[in-house]
DNA sequence: TCTATATACTTCGTGTTATGATGTATTACA
DNA sequence: TGTAATACATCATAACACGAAGTATATAGA
């Protein structure tokens, strides 16, 4: 897809993966990229952003040697999917201007 | 709305406006504006863009004493427009995805 | 005549962001 | 021994929206 036309469902994107149950990067990889394609480096730098505005919690856990960080989401991020839900009808006008008005 | 989640559709936005009737810039923000914000430095970054991946074509005639700058639709342009229908069924589908599967 | 206001386009600097490349480290399996 | 899977981090780069500021003309109203 379009790398501009990611750019503002990406965040949202993530938050709807962990929405239902805490994950850590890695599965969140995996869950994210059939639905939308994502590089290692973008989901971290996603991650950090995401925490750095308190949309997400996280708690590292040592997992067969090795460091897993698990995210929560918080009220912030839960409240973000929302606001996405109602910037998505001003979306569906936009496109409903491009096809023709 | 979001910064983010302009991107991606502003361009096709922009070729939208056009797509019917030529038209200039002064005359494409006041077109485009109530469906989606956009200020001057944006649109000229847009349109500039979009001629030099030819999407559009330019033509400067002089009118009431004044420079206007009047934008045509190229096929690339047409193009663009048809390939983001396409993309707009993946978008769909992610937006499902952050719904809640 | 003076002064807003509308018309019309341009340039610059800034902050945000996606991504490829690269690196570190452990476990599991052939 | 090697290779794939697991798991996270950092850096440099390029694209892009936008505010701010600038240039310039026409027109309507005080």
């Amino acid at each position: 897809m379009d790398a501009q036309l990611k750019r503002g469902i990406l965040d949202v994107c993530v938050l709807a993966a962990i929405k239902n149950e805490d994950s850590y990067g890695y599965k969140i990889i995996k869950d994210v990229k059939p639905v939308l394609d994502l590089s290692e480096s973008t989901l971290y730098t996603i991650l950090k952003r995401l925490e750095e505005s308190k949309m997400l919690e996280v708690k590292a856990i040592i997992h067969e040697g090795r460091v897993r960080k698990y995210y929560h989401i918080t009220k912030n991020g839960l409240n973000r999917i929302e606001e996405f839900k109602n910037e998505w009808k001003k979306i569906m006008e936009v496109y409903s201007f491009i096809l023709g008005e």
